[in-house]
DNA sequence: CACTTAACGCGAACATCTTCGCGTCAACGG
DNA sequence: CCGTTGACGCGAAGATGTTCGCGTTAAGTG
């Protein structure tokens, strides 16, 4: 007894979705992230009102889909070998995710994801911390003495995000690793 | 001509907000504070449900009357001229606010305010800030050298959120203060 | 103690959001 | 190439959310 249901994401599917999304990115590129409806994505993109809610159930769900989609695109982490490079790398772009109209985007569907309005977070968006993680791995295996995960989400990551949350200019990137690297020696 | 405005705040105008504010005390504890709505609570208080939206315009702008008024309530900071002990007292506190129904509710009013949601800020919920800087005043006046208030922000405020926002387990607060110190030695 | 009018209760009207059933089209499998 | 049926377009119905005008109450003032 096999559940497993046929689905068809080919063709038009895809060619929906792709239009939904580009409508999405229009739109939150030409006014307010709070002023976004539905209606509006619907009227956009062409697709049928509703249709985005039987796929994506609600706004929250759409935008979560669209903001894991564009930071799926984005530069995954590298690994050079030089992990004082690699994180300033990481940090860079973290930054640079948050300050453009993404940063809002992002910071909305994790609070509603947190909330409870939306379910749990896709796996393109945790991707990073998994690359990451990685990368630390590579640097142990080396024999280097890498910080732990969260001592670089709490030093680095956090305070660009409190930039984001509080409306306040954000702490140089390179400033930030330079703090890491000075709570923990690699040697 | 001046356009000063008569208002009446007491009376019964003071008995229907606290009406208002102890309903959404009350319906955020029994419920998730995603599924709250102003119905909801015209109905518990007996407020009609017209006058929450002359008074508070939305949801939104009610839930941050609600939380500048809880957090004001609140303990100050403390400035017992112990650098390292007020700094512990006060990661302790901000680690307390945000770990219980009102981190939420805090996290979802400055989302809301970011977005455009919402207007500025209420100065009640800015307040902390206004203390513990006058907290590093008044040590840099005894002959210290306190770190920065944004350094405080980035290396103990900051893993307190993030860990809110992702909803991970939050670094110890005596940590926290310790990382600042060790990267801020006040000799 | 009067008088003015801000603030509220009330309910209807209006707007927006969300769901649903049905017919059509085309993606996928054989 | 044919058959099955998942996904979509469409529009109406239903549910929620928001505004408005009017009458009433009581806070503040002289």
């Amino acid at each position: 007894m096999s559940d497993q249901r046929q689905s068809r994401p080919g063709g038009r599917t895809a060619r929906v979705r792709a239009d939904v999304l580009r409508a999405v990115d229009d739109l939150t590129t030409e006014q307010p992230l709070a002023q976004l409806t539905l209606a509006q994505v619907a009227e956009r993109s062409g697709v049928h009102l509703g249709t985005l809610y039987r796929r994506w159930g609600s706004l929250d769900g759409l935008l979560l889909d669209a903001v894991a989609e564009r930071l799926t695109v984005r530069s995954p982490v590298r690994d050079t070998g030089n992990l004082h490079a690699d994180l300033e790398d990481y940090a860079h772009h973290v930054a640079e995710d948050l300050s453009g109209p993404d940063g809002k985007l992002l910071l909305r569907t994790l609070v509603a994801v947190r909330l409870g309005t939306q379910a749990q977070l896709p796996p393109a968006l945790t991707r990073r911390y998994d690359e990451m993680q990685a990368l630390l791995d590579r640097a142990r295996a080396r024999g280097e003495n890498p910080p732990t995960l969260q001592q670089i989400v709490d030093v680095v990551v956090a305070p660009l995000y409190t930039a984001l949350l509080f409306g306040t200019t954000p702490t140089n990137p390179a400033t930030l690793v330079d703090r890491l690297l000075k709570l923990h020696p690699d040697q």
